[in-house]
DNA sequence: ATGTTC
């Protein structure tokens, strides 16, 4: 591993290169979380950066209890990959820009939703109306193509034609996680939950219920966008990033959060950069407790996004930033979310993704670019 | 991040 994993202590490491932006910020929020009772390790991984006490993109080991508010309010957030059979090459642009249409609001074919919640084991709720939707933030839909294969074999593997489109979806478990963690949060605090009490399995129950209905929403906003471009799709994966599992490691049985770490023990996994950047489709390698069995799930952010706007309106008028570098376009009917969630503010996916391939662990497997990203279609339009 | 939000 080499100086691709850094010590910080006893029980906490961070993988980065040289070239990782790395906040001090969040690398002392991650040495303060690992001084949480219990805790016996935890990882950052390259595309760490602060949150709300707790950073993101980080991965941690504890004994004897668990921390739900390590999880966060978005449980069961995720990447879904899905494969269209559309060639990408003869995608026009314009055209898939007008027939992805408009997904901000609840879906209208609610035959098609309860069967996918009938599938997924999702009850019906207060929050049904939010299945199908991407919400805010850094969330997004994004139509891909494959542009670099560096491992032929295993992308054939996956089922994948490096000729055909492919569709990424990132989301989670919308107001139903949110509510989770309040509730939580209003009665417990911070101090986290003892294992085997009627509490803590009252919370996994719930936090079972978010990870059911992310996997549903990431599977509804596909089948969805599929429609409106009349495209027909297979999924190829689908991981959640923010949860917390029981898990036997470094010689003890406990509980592994992931808020932001994609985990690299359930096969192939992508990790996207902004909507500006590549995104890599890696196979994870040796399966390393140090690391806690986690990846980068993204590029992650190197600017708040309070700073955002300021730094960019400047120089860029809401116009100009739907159009990418890579040729792509960005449906980003926000003012305020269009800067925050800019390629300037997030770290270079290079330096993120080659940090774990010098740290020994992934290998790639193809390279992919972005072609039209769906964030919302906002006040305006349709 | 969030049927958020002055």
């Amino acid at each position: 591993m080499g100086n691709f994993v850094r010590t910080l202590s006893d029980r906490a490491c961070v993988v980065a290169s040289d070239t990782t932006w790395m906040e001090d910020a969040a690398v002392a929020q991650l040495v303060t979380t690992s001084q949480l009772e219990g805790m016996r390790r935890v990882a950052g991984m390259p595309d760490l950066h602060p949150g709300r006490g707790y950073p993101v993109g980080a991965a941690f080991f504890s004994v004897g209890r668990f921390y739900p508010a390590l999880v966060g309010n978005d449980i069961g957030c995720g990447m879904a990959l899905w494969q269209t059979d559309l060639k990408a090459a003869s995608v026009s642009l314009d055209k898939l820009d007008r027939r992805v249409g408009n997904i901000d609001g609840a879906m209208e074919d609610e035959a098609l939703r309860m069967q996918a919640m009938t599938v997924h084991g999702v009850a019906p709720g207060a929050h049904d109306a939010s299945l199908g939707t991407i919400g805010g933030g850094n969330h997004f839909a994004e139509f891909q193509q494959v542009d670099t294969v560096f491992d032929a074999d295993a992308l054939s593997a996956l089922g994948i034609d490096a000729k055909r489109l492919l569709l990424l979806v990132h989301t989670g478990s919308r107001g139903l996680g949110e509510r989770v963690l309040r509730s939580h949060v209003d009665t417990f605090g911070h101090r986290g939950l003892v294992d085997g009490t009627p509490e803590a399995e009252a919370y996994l129950a719930q936090h079972g219920a978010a990870l059911r209905y992310a996997l549903c929403n990431r599977e509804l906003v596909a089948q969805r966008l599929l429609a409106n471009v009349r495209a027909d799709g297979q999924r190829v994966l689908d991981v959640h990033h923010n949860f917390v599992a029981p898990a036997q490691m470094l010689g003890a049985t406990g509980w592994l959060h992931r808020k932001g770490a994609t985990p690299s023990d359930q096969g192939p996994v992508l990790i996207p950069g902004s909507r500006g950047d590549h995104s890599y489709l890696v196979q994870p390698l040796a399966i390393s407790d140090d690391t806690l069995h986690s990846l980068a799930h993204g590029a992650g952010r190197k600017w708040i996004r309070s700073a955002c706007k300021d730094r960019l309106f400047k120089l860029m008028t809401p116009t100009q930033m739907g159009r990418t570098v890579l040729g792509s376009r960005v449906i980003c009917n926000d003012r305020q979310l269009i800067y925050e969630e800019a390629p300037q503010a997030y770290k270079a996916i290079d330096s993120v993704v080659q940090a774990l391939v010098g740290a020994g662990l992934v290998a790639l497997i193809a390279r992919t670019k972005p072609v039209l990203t769906y964030k919302t279609r906002g006040e305006c339009c349709e």
